[in-house]
DNA sequence: CAATAATATGAGCAATGCTCATGTTTCTGG
DNA sequence: CCAGAAACATGAGCATTGCTCATATTATTG
């Protein structure tokens, strides 16, 4: 966790004095400033760089292109909140699938709050960059063990998903969670849409358990 | 369907003439060549221009900026995609629920065969502009009307859904096709993913019939 | 056949992503 | 404490690209 590894391809600088990795964290910030006050229009290199009070070349330095900044903001974002779902699963041993499953639900939602452009942007870039998979890739493999954490209990449910059956599991939640902050729809924490997304996971836990286990016997 | 409605905000130039119907048509075709071509990287306007074989200027007297251009072809394959998931509806009259949930899903899968590239490309785009909700909206409201459809038939299910059950019905459906579909999934055609897609669907609203006759009697 | 409307042109402006030659700060070993 | 090296920072400016506008060409109308 406390690796500092870079994407593949990336023949950019790593930060080796406090300097450093203090001029990195400055344009981060700047960034998700940047982002807040202008979403991805105002998104230029220049203004971030401005705004980090530091030359653009310096933040080429540390960003292969504009679209790393982004990621690294995604990257951020995801490890805060897969940890969070990760607490939310722990200290909620609620004995039934569906209040674990509301437990992650929850987590996942709350973890929209605040500089919701910012995030919003975020969310659009990665999309628009085709680089869903690498920021989804930890999620799904979260999901894949979540999935034995919240089948297990009083009534134990699940054995292992194949890996199309993780995907549609963590995509399809992900998917809807994520066009409700893209449409910014009203109901986005309301209670009756996380009734709704507890409802789909839970009946497509259920199902894949029946067929599991009528294949069996 | 014949009737050509500009999208609101645009101030361009409504093609009066057949020639300037022919451009229109020569420019969107041009576009999804060298999207197949070269992606969201190569789509330049100046290309698309040179390609139509017209000049910029003509290229925008017809759409507002770049972007107006991915949104007329998104535009255009969906409606060839529900026009397609309508006729599948009604030739199947399958008697299961997931038979014609398994229509529904197929003809939308099969609408991403061919110019696998542009599609991606253009799913992308559309994605980034925050513009999902436009392109979206005639799909749930497809779908708010098709779940009748669906549900209707020997064992009736349905009455009416939420705007919830809505929007989480059309957008987990989707977004799990869409992810596959970025992310380039190798398993996308097999059956194994349809089959796995239509259990989520089946499920979800199966739980929601069963919600909603408990809560009756 | 004018007169008017519709359509087409493309040089070039403004904005933006990114580089590179150069300058500054920090570290390291003697 | 001090060179020499390595890490870090700078910003003018190049290349690319989205888009405009003054002008020219083609179609329609009465």
């Amino acid at each position: 966790m406390a690796a500092r590894r870079q994407p593949v391809g990336n023949k950019r600088r790593i930060p080796r004095q406090a300097r450093a990795t203090e001029t990195v964290a400055a344009i981060l910030e700047a960034a998700a400033q940047v982002l807040e006050a202008g979403g991805l229009r105002g998104f230029t290199t220049n203004a971030v760089a401005e705004r980090a009070g530091v030359s653009v070349g310096t933040l080429y330095q540390y960003f292969g292109d504009k679209t790393a900044i982004l990621l690294a903001l995604a990257q951020q974002e995801l490890e805060l909140a897969l940890s969070d779902v990760g607490r939310a699963l722990q200290a909620e041993a609620h004995p039934l699938v569906e209040g674990r499953v509301r437990a992650v639900v929850r987590a996942i939602v709350n973890a929209f709050r605040g500089r919701q452009r910012a995030r919003k942007a975020v969310l659009q870039a990665i999309l628009a960059q085709g680089r869903g998979l690498e920021t989804m890739e930890p999620l799904a493999a979260f999901i894949a063990h979540a999935s034995e954490q919240i089948g297990r209990g009083p009534k134990p449910v699940l054995t292992t998903l194949s890996q199309e059956q993780v995907f549609v599991l963590s995509r399809s939640m992900m998917g809807t969670i994520r066009a409700a902050v893209l449409e910014e729809q009203p109901f986005f924490r309301s209670r009756a849409f996380e009734d709704e997304i507890v409802r789909l996971v839970t009946a497509y836990l259920d199902a894949v358990t029946r067929s599991a286990v009528g294949r069996e016997a």
